[in-house]
DNA sequence: GTATATGCAAACAATTTGCACGCCT
DNA sequence: AGGCGTGCAAATTGTTTGCATATAC
């Protein structure tokens, strides 16, 4: 993967914030630093980011968001606002459990708690 | 929400199996038991009964999936086969704990735990 | 009889891709 | 020079919706 600078200011973007933001999101940013971007090249970049592991994608409902936090960690999604708040979680219990019981390899763990935020109770 | 024929055979196709399926596989599957049934009326019945409670929907990417097994629980998603199996779980003491510290409102979990079935280890 | 349910096709939203051209190395 | 990167638009996929007709009660 050699340099290219509209990637680099993709990757730079959803580095820069903690909203797990979606393409349609950093195509919108991104635009307003290389108005001739197209949402194509958006896209290609955020998948061959995650690809490479260097950004990590996931699913909220059925629409990817991207992450700067490669590693693996939950989420609290508050159901009136949609937002998606980092928790960072010993789930070294779980996975062992898992392990024995189900004679499944845990290689990663996705938790989603949905409810209501601080804001919203 | 009056009786239907078509929504009666949906609802037991989910109810049907395990597999989590998704509302082309309903589709399939209702056409071979009434051919002229159409697409839509997959979607909206699939929509009208989880929005009644009635079965259950989540996504699996942004696949929507649905299950028969209305109560919170978790699943085991192979990343060979992207079979999903069930798993029931206390987490009561997640719940608590999340709570608590990050004063979060937990009024459902959903966890995906990534690995390998005993298929495929 | 009236409201809900359905078939069909068009519309939609998110994402991918084919192709010609452009830019790193 | 050769190949990866990009813009653009068309194609794909999953899902929703408008409208005229059919069916439950």
């Amino acid at each position: 993967m050699r340099f290219s600078q509209k990637r680099e200011i993709i990757k730079n973007l959803v580095c820069s914030t903690d909203t797990h933001p979606t393409a349609d999101w950093v195509f919108r940013e991104a635009k307003q630093i290389v108005p001739n971007i197209s949402l194509g090249t958006v896209y290609r970049n955020l998948k061959q980011l995650s690809g490479e592991g260097l950004i990590r994608k996931f699913y909220d409902n059925n629409v990817a968001r991207y992450d700067w936090n490669i590693r693996p960690h939950s989420h609290l999604k508050c159901s009136s606002c949609g937002n998606l708040i980092d928790v960072k979680f010993s789930d070294k219990n779980f996975k062992k459990t898992i392990q024995k019981r189900f004679d499944f390899n845990v290689s990663d763990v996705e938790i989603t708690f949905i409810g209501k935020c601080s804001k919203h109770n």
